[in-house]
DNA sequence: GCTAACGTCGGA
DNA sequence: TCCGACGTTAGC
């Protein structure tokens, strides 16, 4: 049990009516799944800059430069989510994500040095806990806090992080990180599915609620939980907003946050 | 081939 | 506008 807000279900209960056996379709990164910081959103939200060494979050210390690498896991390739993922700094690389999704950060290339220097040998110390305690809050402390997040940029960001906003530039980056053309909704002749961001509330569900119209009605109905459905998907493609990707963002004071709280308060929530 | 689930359409 | 049904796509 990592913390109330806890959507791994490991922290679920076992007789949580909502643990069901089988877990359908989780996009989520592995990389933001495993993630955990010696820091709670309370400590950054009460804590003044100061008080936490972000330096010392970002640059990890000799002592965590000289963990050895796990000989027995042969190591992928680097890509930008896991450069961002410092032993501390998954919540300033999920802001800077979210932001950069959302065009309100760009971030100068780092160099090829510092690239390479952090990012893939902290990620594993990221394992054991939950991402997930300040999901709901991200609007509240993001937009406000920007200083954090050139900072983490230039220190840990990979390569070719650039805005992605809009563009063609976007949509490039993406698909060199492994996204392909056709999940990112562009391109391709006909229509194309696009795929659950992962990183929303909803798609950070990990159960359906069984109680919904969909879930009621899957056989018929093909659809996916009502409470797990994406908020991008939610978007009209080319409609007002879509692309915006600011669904982070949006979920404060949203309806469907204000019903998680809810949900919370009840204890029907997944974590 | 099976299953999950996105996209679309039509009815309420 | 919402909801259900269905076709279709995509991953396994």
């Amino acid at each position: 049990m990592h913390n109330v807000s806890c959507f791994n279900s490991c922290c679920l209960p076992d007789n949580s009516p909502t643990r069901s056996a089988k877990i359908p379709n989780e996009p989520l990164r592995p990389s933001l799944k495993r993630s955990s910081h010696p820091y709670s959103l309370s400590h950054y939200i009460s804590t003044p800059s100061p008080a936490v060494d972000v330096k010392g979050l970002i640059q990890p210390s000799p002592a965590q430069e000289q963990r050895p690498a796990q000989p027995s896991k042969p190591r992928r390739a680097p890509s930008w989510p896991d450069m961002w993922e410092s032993p501390s700094g998954l919540h300033l690389a999920h802001a800077a994500e979210l932001l950069m999704r959302a065009g309100l950060l760009a971030l100068t290339p780092a160099t090829t040095e510092q690239a390479s220097g952090s990012g893939p040998e902290e990620d594993e110390e990221d394992s054991s806990g939950c991402s997930t305690d300040f999901q709901p809050f991200l609007g509240a402390w993001f937009p406000f806090s920007p200083a954090l997040f050139p900072l983490a940029g230039f220190q840990m960001g990979g390569g070719h992080w650039r805005s992605t906003a809009v563009g063609a530039e976007g949509i490039e980056g993406l698909v060199a990180e492994g996204y392909s053309p056709s999940s990112l909704g562009g391109g391709g002749a006909g229509r194309r599915k696009r795929k659950r961001c992962g990183e929303c509330v909803p798609c950070r569900r990990q159960t359906n609620c069984e109680q919904c119209s969909s879930c009621r009605n899957r056989k018929r109905g093909h659809q996916i939980c009502k409470y797990r459905k994406c908020e991008e998907l939610k978007r009209k493609p080319g409609g007002p907003g879509f692309d915006s990707r600011v669904s982070g963002f949006d979920l404060r004071g949203s309806d469907f946050t204000l019903g998680l709280a809810q949900e919370r308060s009840n204890g029907t929530l997944d974590g």
